[in-house]
DNA sequence: TGACATTATGACACCGGTGTCACAGATCAT
DNA sequence: ATGATCTGTGACACCGGTGTCATAATGTCA
């Protein structure tokens, strides 16, 4: 099968390649006549334009590639889902990157990746969106980039977040306000912006309401299934028992969820158990997860969209958004 | 800030274009010398070869993009962890692309998506990997594309599957050879040919113990959790109720699970649940779900390995494989 | 009808690399 | 010493499009 260029349509058409580039393109100024006489030997000899062409020629590849390092596999699926809503509605395409925030290897990767793809944006999730050394080098480099969930404030850059804090503060009121006094909180990844924002969002609500903080009742985690389940195992052993947990996300409320059950507990009778995101998992357990509503693809979705006008040249205004977390409260929680 | 191209560096290092781009790809036939100095340019520039001129002309993108259009959220998110393994490992990169297999817009959206961002080659995840209209339409174009999970065996491309109907009978029969006798089957969606070889498995298990196949006991869900509440609903009031349900896959069997502990029903006690795929929520809830591991990251890992090969000009043989499926037993089966 | 604006088209350089080939100078076998 | 082979290098075409500008053809208005 030969392949078919604008050359061969060109010469098929007997026109020149620029009238075809004008057609392929929907520019003005094609007679009628020519316009239809060139689409029928596009479908002729079926051509279709070499985008790597167009791209060199336009500077442009209309990929945007999406970095994350995220134990949480739900996060991720959300924040791909609204990126790519975004993509798609502008006629981008995504292009997915997982890698790791920790080790030297991280620049040279991400160089590599900027090398062997020519992305026109990158969107930077948790942690990177977080990284002082990948923004400083991106900068350097040139590289449009959004970033999603950060805690960084002092920087240009369009920057999408959610206030975890205040979320944080809202359920861990809510445990009290059902009459808890005893609330365990586990941590999530030290990496990550939203673990110390979620943590400090619980004490706030601890000393508004007059409960002195006490780090035993604090576990380290990191956002996994698997850390969870570490910390649920420490926590259903603290004597006397919490009467509740704040997970730092719904993966490991559910970890703490299902040990409890395995040792007969009652939840939320004996224990009640709050998460945060509003991950599938949390509506897909009983009982249902108490938790945070974080609105992950809408953020994404509104980062990549700034992203796609700032790499249009326009200057986008408004960089800078947060919006509301939410409570839901479903059957994890109840009085002690 | 100038843009560094391969000609300020040919230009400041005293050299030829093609001496640089020697440099650039390790080719042998350059002295130490120059090749140092060379290189001590790059630096001083801070020069990043343009992977897209470089695309066109070595005509490669190194870039495969993922089709997929499934309800199950946590398969893609597998899918995408065994392909991005295998890209990874040979500089490739991996543009996701779900889109939706029903309507005429299919080919449409894939012409485009062909069209804005060259790739070298295709993963077709069910239930792409048996659209044959699709297919035909890649073959058409001369589109490299390598089908995961696909039940299509007369065809001369690439294919990595497991044996689904095998699965599914290995775990009727640990719930027959428990005692079960009166077991419920949830479908999948109607278009994946996953869903077909299930039932088949389940259907030759009870005939090869002389249950007879009851059309009752069979509901028809989609794969989405939100389907299996559904058929769960279904099927629990069925009378007198099935000891056991086989759902077609793990979020199915968890919204059964649900309903079943909401109606205070005990798991795997008075009713037992299979589930399909060894997904994460597999183990996440308690009782843990016995269920069919399907090697999802493995067949995507080894389908993007061979189609890497294929691409580099490869005649690949051992094009259609077929891995095994395993039974893993948890919590939620027992003896009724 | 002439002066001028507008529309349609093509020639050609260019995007930033890679492949082919020619060629000078070094190395080797006879 | 001489021809043959090998090594290092550059000139130049090419990948398949797009942008700029010149120019021919057509339309508009006084």
């Amino acid at each position: 099968m030969k392949k078919v260029t604008i050359n061969s349509v060109a010469t098929y058409a007997g026109v020149s390649k620029k009238t075809v580039s004008r057609v392929l393109n929907n520019e003005p100024n094609v007679s009628p006549a020519t316009r239809e006489k060139v689409l029928k030997v596009f479908k002729e000899l079926d051509y279709t334009p070499n985008p790597i062409a167009r791209g060199l020629a336009r500077n442009r590849s209309f990929i945007i590639g999406c970095l994350y390092d995220n134990p949480s596999k739900s996060y991720i699926t959300r924040v791909q889902s609204g990126a790519l809503e975004a993509c798609h509605k502008h006629n981008y395409n995504l292009l997915i990157h997982p890698c790791e925030l920790r080790g030297d290897a991280l620049i040279g990767n991400i160089e590599n990746l900027l090398m062997t793809s020519r992305l026109d944006g990158l969107v930077l999730t948790p942690p990177f969106s977080d990284s002082v050394e990948l923004i400083e080098f991106l900068k350097k480099k040139n590289v449009n980039y959004a970033r999603v969930a950060s805690a960084i404030e002092d920087d240009e850059s369009i920057s999408v977040r959610s206030n975890d804090e205040q979320g944080a503060f809202e359920i861990t009121e809510h445990l009290i306000e059902l009459g808890h006094s005893h609330i365990a909180f586990i941590k999530g990844h030290p990496d990550h912006s939203a673990t110390e924002q979620r943590f400090s969002g619980y004490q706030r609500a601890l000393s508004a309401h007059n409960l002195t903080f006490d780090d035993t009742l604090v576990a380290e985690g990191n956002f996994s299934y698997h850390s969870g389940a570490d910390s649920a195992k420490a926590i259903l052993d603290i004597n006397p028992r919490p009467s509740a947990v704040f997970a730092s996300n719904d993966y490991m409320a559910a970890a703490v969820l299902k040990l409890a059950t395995q040792r007969q507990l009652k939840v939320p009778e004996d224990i009640s158990i709050a998460g945060f995101d509003n991950a599938p998992i949390a509506r897909h357990i009983w009982p249902g997860l108490t938790t945070i509503a974080q609105p992950v693809e809408e953020m994404t979705r509104q980062a990549v969209e700034l992203l796609i006008e700032q790499i249009g040249g326009a200057q986008v205004q408004a960089r800078q958004t947060t919006l509301e977390a939410k409570l839901i409260t479903r059957e994890s929680t109840s009085k002690p």
